[in-house]
Order: structure tokens, then sequence, then C-alpha cells
RNA sequence: GGGGAGAUGGCCGAGCGGUCAAUGGCAGCAGACUGUAAAUCUGCCGGCGUAUGCCUACGGAGGUUCGAAUCCUUCUCUCCCCA
């Protein structure tokens, strides 16, 4: 196969980055790579001890996949060796510790939803037990005395929790160190990874250029911020969109976001060239066009990048459905009388509400409408052969037979 | 090894014998409004009950007391200072 110029290959590989380190040597590898018609081996790890991705790792997952598309060799690492030691990484907390099953089985799920966006067919996926697993004690104790505790504490999150007097337990330190072996192993030519990333990144240079190999260049992308436009996004701070959630609340979590995010999003949520944003921030700038609209657009665009066309119409019109028009959805659930029940036990039996408690309060507040109308009793039963729609919120909605 | 401080609801963080299901902030949910599931404002925000109420909960286990998140003992874990 062939390259393309390496002019064309640094325009998509810069899209969206936050820091390429360092740029001249990440030159000289496309280049070494076009002339000898070899293509350069991308590294990227992945933590199976929280399987569930969303479009925050996504970005990252993008990167890797402008990659492939440019015919560089994608490795996605799993890491389910460090997976037992834990990363606690920006979070302040240890992870728990995984058994190798569990990790195996988190991985496979990961590969799943990576389909999305990566190309599975030339993606090389390794298992870093594979390495890590065998080394000795000794062999660990060799690497350790390769990188001091001043230089750990570089890193800006133990800097944080050491000043903070969070605990930092000494096998954290590992986990940068096994992280840059995962590099020395599979000569890696770059390696990918968020913001947060960074120092772990660098790590895996040093230790190349212990081993006796050229370093890798890293590239970090930013971080997206969740839904909540603050915080990082999460799945355990519940602002995240999922890789697997449904077209509809993909669409509707976008249009949950903050307007000031909107840019942050067309750049790393959907990829948008330089051309794009800058329409983007021209449109919210003078003061003619309505955020909103720009704000749907990006919620199509990502539907669409995601799923498709038509899944991206479909779910917008869901949207204009739902809350535009206040209507209701065209496919509900369905939950089957048997017998007279009260509502409140419907509706959390159903699980629209956690609790009867909760149902019973939102009921109070005006929030639960019984085909369209609300519905303020509290002791309202429902009797089986009743049609009715049930409406909980601005969201969900019941059929009840 | 010695000395000191601490562990509170999804998170942060008050409370330091009764009035504590526990101030406040964040996140979440709802209502109003709107330009949208933005922003803003208001309300809700452990479970069961229409409710006076009951149950579970302030790291674990005991104890003191009419009564404990709050006092004592002990265990587990964490941080700081000294060696």
């Amino acid at each position: 196969m062939s390259f393309n110029s390496i002019d064309k290959q640094l325009e998509l590989i810069k899209r969206g980055v936050e820091e390429i380190i360092p740029e001249k040597e990440m030159l000289t590898k496309l280049e070494r790579s076009k002339n000898n018609n070899k293509p350069l081996i991308i590294k990227l790890g992945c933590d199976p001890s929280r399987p569930d991705l969303h479009i925050g790792h996504g970005v990252v997952l993008r990167k890797m996949r402008h990659f492939q598309d440019l015919g560089h060799q994608a490795i996605l690492v799993i890491g389910d060796f460090t997976a037992m030691i834990g990363d606690p990484s920006g979070r302040n907390k240890t992870r728990p510790n995984l058994t190798l099953e569990e990790t195996k089985a988190n991985a496979e799920s990961f590969v799943e939803q990576a389909k999305v966006i990566l190309d599975v067919d030339s993606l090389k996926i390794v298992y870093n037990a594979d390495w890590l697993n065998t080394m000795s004690f000794s062999d660990v104790i060799e690497l350790a005395s390769k990188y001091t505790v001043a230089r750990m504490l570089q890193r800006d999150d133990f800097t944080k929790r050491y000043q903070s007097e969070i605990p930092i337990s000494l096998h954290e330190f590992l986990y940068p160190l096994a992280q840059g072996m995962d590099s020395v192993e599979l000569h890696a030519d770059v390696e990918l990874g968020g913001t947060d990333q960074k120092f772990n990144l660098l790590v895996g240079r040093d230790l190349q250029r212990e081993y006796g190999q050229e370093p890798q260049c890293i590239i970090t992308m930013p971080l997206l911020e969740g839904t909540d436009g603050v915080e990082k996004m999460s799945k355990s701070y519940g602002n995240h969109i999922g890789l697997l959630d449904s077209p509809e609340d993909k669409y509707g979590k976008i249009m949950s976001i903050n307007d000031d995010m909107i840019v942050k999003y067309f750049r790393l949520a959907v990829d948008a060239d330089e051309i794009k944003l800058a329409e983007i921030e021209r449109k919210l700038s003078d003061g003619k066009t309505n955020p909103r609209d720009i704000k749907r657009e990006l919620a199509k665009a990502l539907v669409e990048l995601y799923h498709d066309e038509e899944t991206a119409l479909n779910a917008e019109q869901h949207f204009n459905q739902v809350v535009v028009n206040k209507d209701i959805p065209n496919e509900i659930d369905e939950y089957i009388l048997e017998e007279n029940l009260l509502l409140v036990d419907v509706i959390a039996d159903a699980g629209l509400t956690k609790s009867k408690g909760e149902a019973r309060r939102l009921i109070k507040q005006n929030a639960v409408k019984l085909d369209g109308k609300t519905c303020i009793d509290i002791n309202r039963t429902l009797t089986p052969g009743d049609e009715i729609v049930i409406k909980v919120g601005k969201r969900r909605f019941l059929k009840v037979k």
C-alpha cells in the first residue's frame, strides 16, 4: 500500500489533538514510514475495569481510527494485567482490583463497543498480562529502579493527592511503569491517550529509551466534559453519553448540554474540521442564529456518526415529537395489568421511578399525566382493560393495558 | 517504634449527647419560564405508609445513657509530625 503525503497525514493527525510530543519526531517517523512503505505502530491502552464506553472514550478512539484510515497499524492493548493493579488517575480513589476472568469478559465487551468506531479487521488486539504476568519480582524491582519517587510525584494527580493528603498506594507507582513496558513490548511508534494520561505516556518514552529503542511519540487528546459541562465525562458521574445509548438518548443528551460546550463537542465528539468549526463559531456569535439550532445540528451529526443518517432523522423526529410538541412517542413500553393496582405501584414497578415514594412525590409535583391530563390523585387506581398512557416527567412513558 | 488527627447520605462537606433522615454546595429529578432536555427561578432529593408513624443509615463490633453521628472500649482503614 502507499501512504498519503506527509502534509495530508498531518492534517488529519493533528485534528483536535491537545499535544504531539515531540512533533519533530512525529514528522520523522511519518517520513520514514512513507519512504519504507511501512506502517507506524499506534498504541492505545484501554482499561477493562470499566467496560462502559462513552463518547468521551470516542475522542481518542476516533484518533486511533484516523491512523487506521491513513494505513497505520493500530494496536489496542487490553490492560487486563494493569486492571488488577488499578489506576486511580484523575479520580482520586483506588479502583477495585479485578480478577483476570472479570477483565477478560469486560475486554470483550469493550471491543464490541469499540467496533462502532474502529476498523476491527485491521485492528490488532493484545493483552498485557501476556508479558507482564511473566515478569519475576526481580524483573519488577529492576524496572522500578529506573524511575525515582520525585519523578513519579511529578504526575499531576499524584502531586494533588499527595498535597491534599489523599492516600497513594505504592503499587500505583508501578502502573505507569507497566504501561511503559507495554510500549517496549510492542515497539510502539505512537501512543495515544487523554491529557490525563500524559505522564504515563511519557514514561513509555523513557522506558523505551532505557531498553534501547527509539522512543514513541505521544499524542494527547483533550478530555471531553460530560453533559454537565463541568466534570470529565464518566459513567460514575452520570454525565455520559454512552456509545450504546439509543439514538434518541444520544440526541436528547446532546440537546441538554450547556450552550458553552457546543464548539468543544463539535471539535471532539464529531470530528469537525477547522472550516466547520469556524462556521459554527461565527453562527454562535452573530446573534442571528439560535444556539438551539446549532445544537440540533450537533445532535444530528453525532447520531449520524455512530449510526446513520436515517437513524439520525428518526432521532430528530422523536425529539420534535416528545420534547417540542410534548407528544407521546411512537414506541412505548407496555405494561399489562392483571388486577387493580395503584398508579403509584405501576409507575414504580415498571421502573419509571426508583421507588413508590418518588412516584408519589412526582404526582404531587404535577409531573404525572394520564392520557395527557395531569393526575394529582395519589390514590388513583388503574383497572385492567383501560388502555391508558402514563407520562412521568418529560420523557418517561408507559402504556398500560 | 513514639505522638497527633480523621473515617458522615452519589460526591464534597457541616454537625460533636436529645429539637438529626442529619446545615450547605455539586450532581440528579420535577414545575414555571424560555430560544432547547441551554440559562434562570422555585420545589423535591434513604425506604415503606394519605398521615401523627415505622424501618434502615453517620467505617466494623461491643458498652455507657431514659436517649448517641455525637461519650467510652476495641477492631479495620487513612493522613500528619517525630524516629
